[in-house]
RNA sequence: GCGCCCGUAGCUCAACCGGAUAGAGCAUCGGCCUUCUAAGCCGAGGGUUGCAGGUUCAAGUCCUGCCGGGCGCACCA
């Protein structure tokens, strides 16, 4: 990274303050102070359209429903009542039924833009009352590969740790993996009757998906392997050594696979994140104890139950959340409720995410509920189920192969790299093919990552080759060209020019480019409570526009010095704009590309 | 049957607790490289936001009812 020299005058400032939350405090002030309504919305949002100003205030209209008054009237005196101690806004104009339009004035943004420059993480400042909060995503099944549609939660998971952790939280990174369901004896029962020993086996744990096959065929078509399976299933859970090792060797070797595509992803999953299903097995007889402790549980054919009257199946019939089998044994529910317990009392968390399938939002209530019920969760937890839609293929179910098996999540990434390559040594010849390499390795993954991350979580999304690996528009690579353009223009700056401070704004795209890249914070802050990767990248997709537009219309390098100097800081401002989010994304610049 | 989610341009998606004239990308057509990386920029066409009501100064957004799609609903996770 290049060091940034410090303006020279000693009159920087930092503003820990974004601006629209600095605006809305002061129209807010306003507002309720000219309707007399304590805690009046001002609902200051970013201009709708360039004409209309920087940010407009459309809580006027609302309060002056409730008070009685005229909204432009009151919107006229919200104005007159202003107190703006920063000098930010250069006029504030009341607009059409009561809106009230802002514009800023260029100095305090360029003040602002100074004290991002003397001292970039000022950018984001972290949030005034830092939380401790879980996030629990990935969570694969380690019997299988990942395939795609682990690529999701992953991802998501993952962008919203970066996010809370920028804004000073503690995080605390969950991976609840799947590591002790009924598939698990056969795999080991499969792994015995290879010969634990063996090449063979090692051989054939290189390729998990044809593994797992294997012994699903063996287990179908075999009804002795069958029998030994699900003997080994007991023998796992009842704590058998020899059982264990081997569940163990599998469970090893799954993980390996699952930390080579989190480090190509880039996702800071470790192995100490790992939150196993396994962790919990001794905690589930005594969840059950409690419940009934607590008197919610019901036996009901066999299994033992907690019905709650808010949720009814098939017929109005109540629906029972079963936390143990007849035959004994227990469910994803009854681990959940350890998990949440041990989130709650013994990690004290403040919130705990779930970043899990949308299709698994009646399980999620449930747990929250009996939870809650049962006092397995303070009451002063947020447990959050942070929904994402399913991928879905062509024909508009969920995605699969034509032989009926996902797409493995690391040929997805062969795949994605192969054609960033391609690309790459097409467009720029030059470079040696190492760092050609590295460029392919970073556009492609990242382009897949982007693909995910800037659509809205909730809905389903098609998987197309074409839109996962394109590399044009709203894509990745637009944004790091953008941050290729920047480091190409502040190598070539030289030694002359080491005058890192914005002056003044000659040129319409100048101002733009420098207010957007100030409102990282507000779009940081959106995220962090809303959940909601996309925002993210939609900010970063307009914010690089502007600095593409800005490219285009001012020349840098060319222009007299005092100009010069300012969109050289305004670029690197923009740098420090866009490298900061796209880390947020789990995405790192490129030199060149 | 009940519940949750979704329905926006030909395709894939946006639209910040309801805000002014619904925005991008891809695809199509047309312009811009002897000047800082053309993975770029500028422009054109393309919409009754599934349908019908309702609430509101204001509805893609909230409410009701339909239509269409996805998912879930007792011992899998």
């Amino acid at each position: 990274m290049s060091t940034i020299p410090a303006p020279r005058k000693s009159t920087v400032r930092l503003f820990m303050e974004n601006i629209k939350d600095y605006l809305s405090r002061i129209v807010g002030d306003a507002l309720s102070e000219a309707a007399d309504i304590a805690g009046s919305d001002p609902n200051v949002i970013t201009a709708s359209r360039p004409e209309f100003g920087d940010y407009q205030a459309n809580g006027v209209m609302a309060v002056a429903g409730r008070c009685c008054r005229k909204p432009r009237e009151l919107a006229e005196a919200v104005i007159a009542g202003l107190r703006d101690e920063e000098d930010l806004v250069a006029s504030a104009e009341v607009a059409g039924p009561g809106f009230i339009n802002i514009k800023l004035r260029d100095q305090a943004l360029i003040a602002r833009g100074n004290g991002v420059l003397h001292d970039p993480l000022s950018l984001i400042p972290p949030d005034s009352q830092p939380r401790k909060i879980v996030v629990d995503h990935s969570s694969p099944n380690l019997a299988k590969e990942m395939h795609v549609g682990h690529l999701r939660g992953t991802v998501i998971g993952d962008c919203l740790s970066r996010v809370l952790e920028r804004l000073g939280h503690e995080v605390i990174r969950q991976n609840h993996v799947g590591d002790w369901g009924t598939q698990f004896g056969m795999l080991i029962s499969y792994m015995q009757d290879l010969g634990e020993d063996s090449s063979d086996l090692q051989t054939e744990l290189e390729d998990l998906e044809t593994f797992y096959r294997a012994a699903k065929d063996k287990f179908d078509s075999d009804s002795a392997f069958a029998d030994r399976a699900r003997l080994s299933v007991v023998k796992l859970q009842g704590g058998d050594p020899e059982y264990l090792s081997a569940w163990q060797r599998f469970i090893d070797e799954s993980s390996r696979h699952c930390q080579e595509i989190y480090g190509r992803l880039d996702v800071g999953l470790t192995l100490a994140d790992l939150d196993a299903e396994s962790r919990y097995n001794d905690d589930l007889e005594g969840i059950v104890r409690e419940l009934e402790e607590k008197g919610l549980l019901q036996e009901s054919d066999g299994a033992r139950c907690v019905f709650l009257p808010e949720f009814k199946g098939k017929d109005g019939e109540p629906l029972p959340v079963i936390v143990q089998k007849s035959d004994g044994g227990y469910l994803y529910s009854t681990t959940d409720l350890a998990a949440v317990r041990m989130r709650s009392f013994d990690f004290k968390a403040d919130r705990s995410l779930y970043v899990v399938d949308a299709r698994q939002s009646l399980h999620f209530q449930q747990v929250f509920a009996v939870a809650q019920a049962a006092g397995m969760a303070s009451a002063e937890i947020s447990l959050e189920h942070i929904a994402y839609g399913t991928i879905m293929g062509k024909d508009g179910r969920p995605y699969k192969t034509r032989s009926g098996d996902s797409v493995k999540l690391a040929d997805l990434l062969d795949e994605a790299v192969t054609r960033a390559f391609e690309l790459v040594s097409g467009k720029n010849p030059d470079l040696d093919e190492d760092e050609r390499r590295l460029i392919a390795e970073n556009v492609g993954i990242t382009s897949v990552k982007y693909a995910d991350l800037s659509k809205n979580r909730m809905s389903d999304y098609v998987f197309d080759w074409s839109t996962m690996l394109s590399f044009e528009g709203n894509t990745a690579p637009y944004l790091l060209y953008a941050c290729t353009r920047i480091k190409s223009l502040l190598r070539k700056q030289g030694d002359d020019c080491s005058v890192n401070e914005l002056t003044e704004l000659t040129q319409p795209e100048e101002r733009a480019l420098l207010l957007k890249a100030l409102q990282l914070p507000e779009i940081v802050e959106i995220v962090a409570r809303e959940c909601y990767p996309n925002l993210l990248c939609n900010y970063l997709y307009e914010l690089s526009g502007a600095f593409m537009r800005f490219y285009e219309a001012c020349p840098v390098l060319k222009a007299e010095p005092r100009i010069r100097n300012t969109r050289l800081a305004l670029a690197s401002l923009t740098e420090q704009a866009l490298k900061q989010g796209l880390d947020l994304l789990g995405i790192n610049t490129l030199e060149r590309m």
